[in-house]
DNA sequence: CGACATTACATGCACGCGCATCTAATGTCC
DNA sequence: GGACATTAGATGCGCGTGCATGTAATGTCG
């Protein structure tokens, strides 16, 4: 690899680090303030608004990238608040399903709006 | 804004936010395990090796997006493992200058292959 | 000069994270 | 069916982070 290649892979890796940082810690700060909930809370509840049905909490960890301790007890915050449910899986008692409450959906529906604010102050 | 260009707008973040994880994550782990080191240590070092002399902590804070106080932090630790110095600013004796020694440069070179690796592994 | 604001960095604290491990349920193979 | 591996999720632990604040040095303005 030539070296003009390998600064402009180490600088396309600069404006990625430099890019997720600006949207991340904006959405943090104000998905905080506005809402009282974090930004990997918000893509939990985004994946739980959006997808049909059951959702398992191994399919919230390729969502949002945590790992899977991280993933449960987010989801245990999530619930603490209300705005989820655990529920048995009856099938596989292993497992549960996690389930978006009406007050989880309310939440998402207004910090929504927020979170595609800064998208659009940040990210265009 | 129309629903596509939002569809749009919120597919870009979820693209960006799982490159950068794919890239941050594995950077830590191939970091951490060939070299002792922390992704986030490796952009401190790798500013502190190519800037010309004398480097504020401050000014590391706009290249690794940390905190003041998690660099402060990240400095202590850099220091501990005897990679770079802490020198008083002689003519602002609120600052300091921070700068690599020869452990921390060996170092950097090193990583710095393990670095690339991955870069080209993930990143492209 | 002296009071007050500001700046540079350090630090106490609470919290979220990943890793390793635990528990309980399920799958596999003889 | 019974022993062992595997899987889903929870949890103890150490650590790095941001926030708020502390400390010390510097700038500002009357």
């Amino acid at each position: 690899m030539s070296d003009v290649a390998e600064k402009e892979l180490v600088q396309e890796w600069h404006e990625l680090l430099a890019r997720y940082s600006a949207v991340f810690s904006t959405l943090e700060c104000r998905l905080q303030e506005s809402h009282g909930i974090g930004a990997n809370e918000f893509e939990a509840l985004e994946r739980l608004a959006t997808c049909d049905f059951k959702c398992r909490s191994a399919d919230l960890i390729s969502t949002i990238h945590l790992s899977q301790s991280a993933t449960s007890r987010l989801v245990a915050r999530l619930e603490k608040e209300g705005l989820v449910e655990r529920a048995l899986c009856e099938v596989d008692r292993r497992g549960i399903f996690v389930t978006i409450t009406d007050a989880g959906r309310e939440k998402y529906l207004a910090a929504k709006q927020t979170h595609r604010e800064v998208l659009r102050e940040i990210l265009r």
